[in-house]
DNA sequence: GATGAATGAGTGTTCATTCAT
DNA sequence: TATGAATGAACACTCATTCAT
């Protein structure tokens, strides 16, 4: 019989995973310390070990769920209705409507996990399971714009869809050293418009 | 071994910024102990301190040299005779046959450099007086087909080169994670294409 | 170990700044390392930065402890009868009864500090302040002698307070040098005698 | 056949000497690096090592060298014709007359010396000679006086030196932490005073 | 004799993690 | 479970000294 509920764990849990992830994309990974985290939530140090194992376990958890979560918007803004070419228009839009402050720390964070991973292995694996999600979802559009003619039938869904993340990906980059909100929508729509070129010839 | 000639110092200073790049790419700025630097060249501790300043300091210098050096061959391929359009097309070939593991190893540095700059103001600026320099290169390149009719007249050269670039580091960062020499290449492939449909309509 | 009462800590702290003491004085402040109080105290490295900032940090606090128990343990030993006189050479004896190996220590690390905060502003504003207050003392002392005609009406007694630590710290920084009990008491009773003629003509 | 004459090296030396003076009394012995000294000097490094094995050899030496040129001035000062009481006179009030900048830089020398001195068997002894030999040097003064009836017979001419040396020094500590030339000066001449009225009664 | 680059033991400080309370 | 003092390996950097030129 646990002395605290289970629903208080996992809000506990995930209270510590977003004040971390607030550090980590502020100072960055190595340069946050345990005692940054616990001062910004106001907790205890001990506190975080009775839900974490370790900093590069609480890091890569924030990914976890921050990959879930992306994956599952990525489908929920899925109108039924909508043809291929609008739907994946609509994704475009989505992201170029993002606050710049945002996305420039969600982004570093991204962008500076997928270097520590790509030297972990452990973690290198489930980052590919995640990227992978997010290929397949923008593919399996491409595909359904082909099949119903919207796109050019050469073109190679998967290859369209890595090509669509890094030229995303890509941007977020570039934004995150200069530029602002002007600069990154104004880049978002040359994305849109490059991206539809190709897919439509 | 004083009286020693400049240019024995500056090879000296090579050396280790060389080095330590090599350890940098391999395992972080962050986890690279000035240890690791020093055993790797095989020099003690306090030689790397006659050179530079801080291991700070080091990482700000071979980002500089290297930004310089890829400026400096971007420009060294410019044949004289080609069209516009050839020599972006060249251009874009010359990174595809880049081997990936090179790449890799670079790449991951580059990025990490960029994340870490984007947090430190003095450095965030020579970042970006380089990267100007390599869109203005390409912006460049895209006007001069303008002029000469190989592209279309619509298209911003700023944009497209600002694009060019985030496409190059969009897909050297998914490289990163996942895929190896055969899909590098199919993505360049992929983004020459989807580039040059983009400029030439 | 949490959830330590303040006394608890107090008295660590001021265990860390007795064992530092002992160090400094041993062996000079630039001199001991904090592996040498550390080793000293039986405590871990980090336990000390717990308590305290720095070395340097360290340093200060031992000689405003000190200090404030100096001016204490001054007005402790006044007794109300007694004339004023009488009250300062009770002062003078309480001196030259101290051991001379306390002294000894003691005092070089008095004087190390000195010459360190001499050097150090920060420092030697937190001197002055504690200077003051022991001459402040002493002049009260003579104040209060003139008054009741023990003392001649012509001497200033902040001056002659001055020249009573100085005498004072001379004796010290002598025996440091050379001299054992027997001479730093001979000594004494010369400051005693020197500073009575002169006080009372 | 040497190369260069003595009389060079000797230049030389006291150059060295002088220049690690300047650096020691502005800084401190141990904040003051070889490299401070070589830089205030426009010498290199390794020259120093030609003349001096160690920075404690150059610091023993200065200190040997000043007390042999102090004991000197002592004895220069000396005029025939004078009384006894004149003489000793004569000797405070060329030490009142003292810069208070030339006091107060020489003076944390000596102090930081005799300290350091203190603690290191071999330059203790060093310093006891000398400091012997100033006391000496005024306990002959003080016995002449007493020979000539112009002091109290009573008084113990070697604990009167001693207090002499105490007092000057304790001085100078205090002017060390606080005041300035006129303050040294008002003490100085309370030091006169009361030594007077100690050896005259 | 002069030079100054090289050396590497030594320093103060940090910080992820542990564990007694 | 929560706490936060304690731990100590690890780190960047310093500096007296050496020695090849």
């Amino acid at each position: 019989m646990p002395r605290v509920t289970e629903a208080y764990k996992e809000e506990r849990r995930a209270a510590i995973l977003e004040g971390a992830l607030h550090c980590f994309a502020e100072k960055g990974y190595a340069a946050t310390t345990i005692d940054d985290i616990v001062r910004h939530l106001g907790i205890s140090k001990g506190a975080i070990y009775n839900y974490f194992s370790s900093k590069e376990d609480i890091y890569a958890q924030i990914m976890d769920s921050r990959m879930n979560r992306l994956v599952e918007s990525l489908r929920a803004g899925d109108e039924e209705t909508a043809s291929s070419a609008a739907k994946l228009r609509m994704l475009v839009q989505r992201m170029t409507g993002q606050a710049i402050e945002d996305l420039r720390r969600l982004l570093s964070f991204h962008l500076e996990y997928s270097l520590y991973a790509s030297r972990h292995d452990e973690l290198k694996r489930s980052i590919e399971k995640h990227d992978n999600a997010a290929i397949a979802f923008v593919a399996e559009l491409i595909a359904e714009g082909k099949r119903s003619g919207e796109f050019r039938a050469e073109v190679d869904e998967r290859l369209a869809a890595s090509m669509f993340w890094a030229l995303r990906d890509g941007i977020a980059l570039d934004v995150l050293s200069h530029g602002g909100q002007e600069e990154y929508a104004q880049l978002m729509r040359g994305m849109e418009d490059m991206l539809f070129r190709y897919l439509q010839g």
